[in-house]
DNA sequence: GATGAATGAGGCTTCATTCAT
DNA sequence: CATGAATGAAGCCTCATTCAT
């Protein structure tokens, strides 16, 4: 009744961590938060699923990690771009921050896919929203200060903000869930000129 | 000893399934799909939970019809206006979907959140994603109708049509989940702008 | 594929209930309660584990009410006693007295048996600790009136009922415990012999 | 980057057992068997969880050197009153073993409580069964040897001496459950009183 | 049709035990 | 010797679904 057990490989935890969050990414994007299981997520990182549970308190814990790694990677893409407000030409800026958009988005589609999933249960949605609404900040805060630097002029920065965000991130999206093989340049292309044509005065 | 037993009421099937459609829809909006129980809905819709295998045969068959018919009373929303294409002022109209958009998601804000929950499994997006092609296109015709009439001018048609549609839809979805009280015009307003200024030759 | 699925058959709730506490206790009694599982328990009940959950929200919560049911119990049969106390002659109701305890504890070999096994934690001891001290300041007041009538005679009346009930209590058990047929008339002799003593000034 | 690991330490494998032990049995006390894990014991070892397989094969192995060790004191502090029977004045050598009986038990009312703890399952009870035995026929000789002297009178010398042991034994239990400070003389004189009436002609 | 008790597969989590370092 | 990351069996509990009434 010899039972073939596993090999055990211990790895810096580290990365034990990183292998179960990416493991978990892929299965949720696939099946859905819920019809994921810590099995399948522990199968899919090649560990024990007790081993799981010393990386992660439970699922939830890591839903949370997870959300918080993405609203790292976010912010850390976002931010070099708003310390170059007003420091350079207002439009060249305009352009680089749409396919930044566009970039990020394809490049985190999964992340972004179903960091959509949640239900939006009071709690859960804190550490996004937060980021949401900081990133909404950001961008609203640049187009005011185009407006006052007599470059852009929208009737409503704040609105105009969130609709130039979404228009190309959920495009983005769309595009990538609908089209195997989505046209980078035509997405970057869209988003620079909905910029211009609406933040030109 | 009169026990105080639930009535056995009948009712007309279509009441009996809408009643349990709405139920279902309240739920899974407030708590997410797989945290809403078939017992919930049963009680929330005033039946037991047997009952509700009379009217669906599975969980997955009630998500079914509630998409089929969310797809419905989009199509129903939207066709309206598409008929008016090319008929009338080509600004008025192009107004007018906008804020047609901009209150149908306010009023099904409910579907419109709990549909984008589903994980993107081949098979459950069928229908979604027919309907948001056929939408897209609807929307991308309109655009072209306008530009081979020479009143619209925009590079990419589809393209547009696409963020155009997101940039709406998204941001009043956002403003929902992050406000208590959306404003309705600013965001009406918000729209229109977008239109004309993207549309604008 | 047909799965021979267990028969179907729909009990009075309460009939239900007695089945899982009666099955719980024999299976606490023979393997302890931390090495019976709940499967086992429904099991010998012969119900699904799933039905186990409708009539006991946990595990913990069953042996609550098998805590509550043996404190019942028993405050039933101490009851009758004590309100013949001072109507009659009282080394009758002495020997009434330890006869019955004899008896209790045979009968409810089980119970006692188990109750013991708790781990003496706060919350858990509450409801026994309760029950055990009523039932020891009934048997001392007894004794205090049977002094104060002149007919019995201790040193140290609330110590003495301590004494007197763990000495037959105990022994009964211990005498099950390493005895396949205890003989209830010589532990019913001896309990009686030990109260006249105890007692007699 | 000097990480604070703990230190290797090296200790006689006796102490090492001893540490385990008694870290075990504050744990069992506290928190019940089945509830205390291995990994707590090696905590509270202050040794690594790894390290309880080297003193113990498994955690009823441990149990068990617990059982056995209780026996071993508890026969250790038996042994010496049992070899002045007869040797000196009867009335002080059973005043004696009453107060022997109310120290050793409230001296290790730890190991008592938990011991109390098993299930009873054969295999398990063995060692304390067996210790139990020769405790009652200890005390049950002493007592018929009293009698053949000519200074005791009980008509079933076994069972007394079993109520006898029972009596204190769980009346110093009970009270040490209840009462943070236990009376230990109230309690001692109330064992004696007991003894002399009960062993009087 | 309507009911809700009963079912059991399957998910989450714990923890005794092993073993590579 | 000592360590603690890794393992996986096994327990508790939930809930979609069935079916006798």
């Amino acid at each position: 009744m010899a039972v073939a057990t596993k090999r055990r490989i211990t790895k810096p935890a580290a990365d034990r961590r990183r292998d179960l969050m990416d493991a978990a990414t892929k299965l949720f994007i696939r099946y859905g938060i819920s019809d994921t299981t810590v099995a399948g997520i522990a199968d899919a990182a090649h560990v024990a699923k007790g081993t799981f549970y010393l990386y992660f308190d439970s699922k939830e814990h890591l839903l949370a990690a997870l959300r918080e790694r993405f609203v790292d990677e976010m912010m850390a893409h976002a931010l070099p771009f708003m310390e170059r407000v007003g420091r350079e030409d207002w439009w060249g800026l305009a352009d680089a921050v749409a396919e930044s958009v566009v970039d990020f988005t394809l490049q985190h589609r999964d992340l972004c896919t179903f960091v959509m999933q949640q239900p939006h249960t009071p709690g859960t949605k804190d550490i996004l929203a937060e980021c949401e609404q900081k990133l909404n900040a950001l961008i609203a805060g640049s187009i005011q200060a185009g407006i006052d630097a007599g470059v852009f002029k929208v009737s409503d920065p704040a609105m105009a903000a969130l609709f130039l965000k979404n228009a190309v991130t959920f495009s983005v999206l769309e595009t990538i869930l609908y089209e195997p093989a989505p046209d980078r340049d035509r997405l970057a292309a869209m988003a620079k000129e909905l910029n211009r044509k609406v933040l030109a005065p």
